[in-house]
DNA sequence: ACACTTATTGACAATGATTTTCATTATCAA
DNA sequence: TTGATAATGAAAATCATTGTCAATAAGTGT
């Protein structure tokens, strides 16, 4: 019922419930994989024909915004979008279906101060992904 | 002089040397920061006006396959490159100027191998990069 | 130095992704 | 219910990248 608590975010953010919206929900929020806008705009059509790429594009601008989903970059591509996790989390991608897990992972605290020190950068963020082949992908 | 050796190494796969890959080189070669294929055009033309973008995007395409640069991804987009550190390296952004530290950081292995025994993911490849200010932007 | 083969070039067009514009519609507060 | 206005979808505009093609130039053999 996750999806009611994003369409809540973005009412408490003073925007509007519409129909399109939630059909983008729905179908983000869900999702296992990270989905491009044109991915998100053909499933969400089977919810509610008239919805518009348009909108699928705003509508992800704004739950970015929200950070309720969040960007995955990729060799291929950075174009997709994925249900963010909780608090600072990281992305396992599998790279044959596409799933992703999440991870934290701050144990990088001694590898950040050690560059830091070698290079005289102050460090203030950090990415981490990790690529590989998920559980059932890994047997096949 | 690095600059001779990425046309050597053009030169040594078969690829022509002519005055466009030389200015695309020159100019990618020894910056310090990530650039898109618009701004090394802009540079490049400098030095060689008759210069086309489709040929900056040619260009950097060999330079990528030759493992001679590679792409940068940073929050506000993908399409910039910056000459490859040797062997396998991590980079570290600075947010204010752009300019670009490598490092390496192989102590990730403790961390993958806790990583796939909780998800079951069979891990095979990792993205690292750091962001902040260098020295310089640092004290300013 | 020369001629010849063919990779490379730049201009232009085509594509693909994203953003802007705008008149119409639908949400939500009063 | 009504009215202000946020949100929508369609079409056009923009921006990045790729494909096409005739003209040019690099490098080989002479």
């Amino acid at each position: 019922m996750s999806a009611k608590l994003w369409l809540t975010q973005l009412q408490e953010n003073g925007y509007r419930l519409t129909k399109a919206r939630s059909a983008v929900v729905e179908i983000v929020q869900k999702s296992l994989r990270a989905l491009t806008p044109v991915e998100v705009y053909d499933m969400a059509r089977k919810k509610y024909r008239a919805l518009g790429l348009v909108t699928v594009y705003r509508t992800l601008e704004k739950l970015e915004e929200l950070h309720l989903i969040q960007r995955v970059h990729q060799p291929m591509g950075c174009q997709a979008f994925i249900s963010a996790g909780e608090g600072h989390q990281h992305l396992l991608l599998c790279q044959n279906c596409g799933q992703v897990a999440f991870f934290e992972g701050d144990d990088l605290d001694i590898l950040t101060k050690s560059i830091a020190k070698k290079t005289g950068y102050k460090i203030q963020e950090h990415w981490l992904q990790l690529f590989g082949l998920c559980a059932n992908c890994r047997v096949n």
